[in-house]
DNA sequence: CTAAAGGTTCACGTCGGCGTGAAGGTCAAG
DNA sequence: CTTGACCTTCACGCCGACGTGAACCTTTAG
């Protein structure tokens, strides 16, 4: 698979697929006349790369995770012992962040309805 | 109060307090002078401005939802009817957000427990 | 052979929420 | 009267995740 159809099939962008090799965080392999390759896992590990991504964290971090993240997360791939203080900081921020917004969605949440009852008077 | 007060009293910096002028979020009054002058009020629009901010919210939708959040939220400001739609859209945003900051935030506890499993072996 | 579709590497542009000087005006205290 | 704290308005800088050409090469189809 090359880039092109590796952005259709997960709805990403070439140049945003480009990115994310400049940052190491999804390798391909290369044919003789320098495409890139891809496979079925790399569309896993776009998937998370886009998850990871949208809740914040930023493309240093994802690098880091993502080995980490084998299979269901129930193993854990050696060396990512020493980055554990890390992802509890990060999901402490996640946390917050959780409650900021869950803050914010009921405030929404009263103007909303405020805003039906003088609709429907 | 001037700006420098009440940067000390919301933990905001003068800079941001003149970016929200400038974006129409918080508008003070002038000295003779032309010094900025602000009210109690102004603390707490200041407050909710960061609230809505860090809720990912851009400055134009703050500057739409902040007239329609008197007191606690019950009443609705005339003119924010119209809003409805935009902030019932705002709202799913943010819950679709707060379900991805959630299977983040479980992906990284999988991990972080199996580190510590790991380490305590 | 040729055209079209898709790939490659630079390298600059964008957007939003400010940070950070620069150059100067205001005002109360000593 | 001067110092120093505080204020003013420009106006450029930054960061991060890409978008967007430009100029060129590769592969497949007719």
């Amino acid at each position: 698979m090359r880039i092109g159809a590796l952005a259709r099939r997960t709805g990403v962008s070439a140049r945003a697929l480009r990115y994310y090799e400049e940052k190491g965080l999804l390798v391909p392999g290369r044919t003789s006349a320098g495409y890139r390759v891809y496979t079925e896992e790399h569309v896993e590990t776009v998937r998370r790369i886009r998850i990871l991504l949208a809740a914040g964290l930023n493309s240093d971090m994802v690098r880091e995770i993502l080995p980490c993240m084998v299979d269901d997360g129930e193993f854990l791939a050696p060396g990512c012992e020493d980055l554990i203080a890390a992802f509890e900081h990060e999901r402490r921020r996640i946390e917050t962040q959780i409650a900021e917004l869950n803050d914010v969605r009921s405030a929404l949440s009263g103007i909303i309805s405020a805003g039906k009852a003088l609709a429907s008077r």
